[in-house]
DNA sequence: AGCTTTGCTACATAAAATGTAGCGAATGAA
DNA sequence: TTCATTCGCTACATTTTATGTAGCAAAGCT
């Protein structure tokens, strides 16, 4: 598999900073909607495709393996879940959370 | 322009919440790099495909459409800028980079 | 033993990104 | 005022990534 080794990230992103290989990562389709989920608890494959509506098995499997590789999440007897370091990135996320639907207030007053 | 109204995001992600309208946005390729580089100031057209190295003029336009749109940047004399809202969105962006650096550091030691 | 669900793979189609070329407008030097 | 650069794009062909549908082997009911 193909998966950006932090710091020698894949598509030529600049300067081959940490944050660069991150943001690659977490910039794919569904990657974030993912952790997203999977903080609400342990899921199977079809949990969260049926929450990600409209992500194909094909993608879905390759996020998994990516986010597993990158140590964000885990597969258990339970299914997927975060493992620790996917707890940690959650908590980053987490403030999106609040802060959109702020966001999506104004964007409509637009 | 087809740009995801929060609340009615495009590719159908989960349950329509603002959250995933957002991550729906950023999690496009490039997005939140151009918004991480244009906190350090206003920038050009070709300073921002400088930056991030391997992204494509029309790529590049199109990100800036969107993120201009969804009001996170915008176009002043000086080139492209982060508006307020774009700032704000930074500062929620921002803790990703420390992290990322111990993220990198334990995906080596694997 | 049958029936369903689950985790995936195969494969064809559609959408998104890249790469290269180049145009018209603005900028700067001679 | 000319000439060469640079800049912000656009066009368009190619490659990469994602979707959509079908279905299979394994596991779990009943």
């Amino acid at each position: 598999m193909k998966f950006p080794t932090p710091g020698q990230p894949v598509r030529g992103s600049a300067s081959g900073q940490p944050i660069m290989a991150l943001l690659d990562l977490l910039g794919r389709n569904w990657s974030m909607g993912i952790i997203w989920h999977l903080n609400s608890g342990p899921n199977t494959f079809r949990g969260i495709q049926a929450y990600c509506e409209s992500i194909s098995p094909t993608t879905l499997n390759k996020r998994l393996k990516e986010l597993t590789t990158a140590g964000f999440i885990q597969r258990t007897v339970d299914g997927y879940s975060l493992t620790h370091q996917g707890k940690e990135l959650y908590e980053h996320i987490y403030p999106l959370g609040h802060w959109a639907r702020k966001w999506a207030e104004n964007f409509k007053n637009n």
